[in-house]
Formats: structure tokens, C-alpha cells, sequence
DNA sequence: TTAATAACAGACCATTTTGGTCTGCGATTA
DNA sequence: TAATCGCAGACCAAAATGGTCTGTTATTAA
């Protein structure tokens, strides 16, 4: 159904909140957790995560805390939904663990699904950090054309 | 993990089979169940979600079957995912059943998630079937344009 | 030196979603 | 009027996800 788990979304805030400090700033998980009303045990697997890829910078220390590694320009939605789920996909066949698809020999849909698959990736990766933080409600995404498109109301 | 559905792929394999016979023919689930080797049971439902929602046509009678409603043209992806998976959403809290997600207060992500997400749903509205079936792997949905929008080549 | 603070690690369980099965009914036509 | 097909929904099993618990390690300030 094509849903981002609630795990990204903790990533995501999290980011978004430390984009927010100044430069430098650690910040831990407590702040977080408090700044969005996120259970601390699973945050904390999720900032973990996030530093063991080379998102956030550890302080393992009293104090200490987390910070950006990479300046956000430098961060694309992709990297942390990656860093969060492991590799994403539209397709349950592609990349590598090929859970042998019963359909895989006559499948005639996976090289357009890959097309598909390869859009939105791209979507996803040409956006950073950055970019996703500083959007604003109303111009932003208008622009592009994307929300027009999708539905008048009704 | 934006990963789509089985039935989704059920769907889209039985389409692209009846989109492959002759204008008219009506075909039933058990061809269609060992052209691609699915469970005969839950192509059913598949197979009759896809009628209930305009896309399939079903003949319901000895040597019925079904065949397709409308010209793949005029069929998108989106109207396929929609049709089995009910609504598609990359949030967990977009489009009427908000589930009161805890954050959705202090949520400063929402906004440009949404943007994702409207870039999403255009990628898959803006490509039919008929383009999706007779992609070639190289050329295909470049034409349309949608693709620029996203993101430049880097 | 040591106690407090904070991240790290992983097992573990509960809930939800998904994939798939079963059982029976309804429409059509030869 | 019986065979062939779709229709409908309850039902179950497996997987993915969300969340909890228990404990360990690194750093620093008292
Ligand atoms: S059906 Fe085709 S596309 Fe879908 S998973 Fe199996 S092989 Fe990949
Ligand atoms: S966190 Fe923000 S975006 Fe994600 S679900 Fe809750 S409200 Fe929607």
C-alpha cells in the first residue's frame, strides 16, 4: 500500500528537529522524544540506526547526545528512509533477496515495474534533507505541478 | 517500505494478460491462474475487485469470463493499486481516516511528505496500462514528461 | 575513583497487515 | 435443469511492523 513506516516518520522528525538547533548542538534522545511525544526505547533504536550509517554523529557521553554528521543539503530522503528500512522497493523481486517469485518466469510487468520503481527512487533521492525541511506549505510542491494533478475536490 | 502488494502484481499481470488477447474475448480465472501460476482463490477476489471498480468487465455465465471495460488507455496504474489496495498513501495519517497519529500536533513533516506523496500519485496516475504493458525497457514513459519534473539528471 | 549520564545492543512480545483458504450462494446458458 | 462460471464473506496463517524490556559500554564531572 505503498506506506512509509512510522519509523521513517520518527527519522524524519528527529532530522527535522535537529536541522532546527544550531550548528553543532548535540541534542539527546530525551529532547526528542519529548519535542514529539515518541516512546524513547524505540527512538533510540531508530537515532542508532541513523548514526550507524553515517546520518547523526554520536556523543556517547553525559551531555553528549546526537548532531548532524552531513551538512542537510547533503542528506536525501532516500539515504534515510534507506538507512531506517533497509533498501526500499516497489517490487518484491528485485535487488538481491529474490524470494523466488512463483510468477518470476512468465512475469511480464517487472521490467515496466522497475521503470516505475526507478522513478520514484529518483524522486526520492533528488530530494535532500534540506530541501525537505525548508519547503514551504503553500508554494513548494504547487509549483511542480504534482498536487494539481492528483484530484480536484470533489 | 513502499513495497506494493502481491495482489496489486496479481492484478496487474491478469490485466496485462487480457490486454494481450483479442478486442472482446473473455477470459477466465482459471487461464488466467495458469498463465502466471496463481492460486486460483484469490485471483477470484482479485479479479472481482478489479470488476467492481469499473475496470473489468465479468460475464457471468458458462464460458464467461472476463475482459477488459475500458481501453487500457484510459486505465492508469493508480486506478489498479487503488482498486485492490483501497486508497494509497505514503502517510500514515493523509486522506480521512486519520488515525489520530500521536505526532500529528507537533508534525512539522507533514506538509512536505504530502509534496512526496502528490509526486507519487502523479507518476502513477500519469502512466496506463496500455504504456505500461508496451513499454520498451529503454524508451517508454521518458515522452511523458513526468520524469523532468522530478529531478535532473545528474 | 566512581557514580551519573547517555548511547549501544539485542532479545522479546503484541498488533496489524497481508497472503491465502474454505464454504456456500447466484447468474447464465446449453 | 444441471453444468459452468463469477460473487461474497468468513476464516486462518504467516509475515511485517510497532513497541517493550533487560542489560552493557563509553565518557565525564564530582
Ligand atoms: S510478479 Fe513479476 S514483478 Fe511482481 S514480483 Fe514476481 S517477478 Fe517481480
Ligand atoms: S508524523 Fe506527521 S506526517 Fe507522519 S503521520 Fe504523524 S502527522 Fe502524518
Amino acid at each position: 500500500m505503498l506506506k512509509l513506516t512510522k519509523k521513517v516518520d520518527y527519522a524524519l522528525l528527529a532530522l527535522s528537529f535537529l536541522s532546527q538547533q544550531e550548528e553543532g548542538q548535540v541534542v539527546n534522545i530525551r529532547e526528542v522524544s519529548e519535542a514529539y511525544q515518541i516512546p524513547t526505547e524505540i527512538l533510540a533504536k531508530v537515532l542508532q540506526r541513523l548514526s550507524k550509517k553515517g546520518i547523526l554523529q554520536s556523543h556517547h557521553a553525559p551531555k553528549g547526545g546526537y548532531s548532524l554528521k552531513k551538512p542537510a543539503r547533503n542528506v536525501s530522503i532516500l539515504d534515510v528512509i534507506n538507512a531506517i528500512d533497509g533498501s526500499v522497493g516497489i517490487l518484491s523481486c528485485s535487488d538481491g533477496h529474490e524470494k523466488t517469485c512463483q510468477q518470476i518466469d512468465n512475469c511480464d510487468i517487472r521490467s515496466p515495474l522497475e521503470r516505475i520503481q526507478g522513478k520514484i527512487m529518483w524522486l526520492l533521492e533528488d530530494m535532500s534533507l534540506e530541501e525537505f525541511i525548508h519547503s514551504e506549505p503553500t508554494t513548494g510542491g504547487v509549483l511542480h505541478g504534482s498536487i494539481n494533478l492528483l484530484g480536484q475536490p470533489r
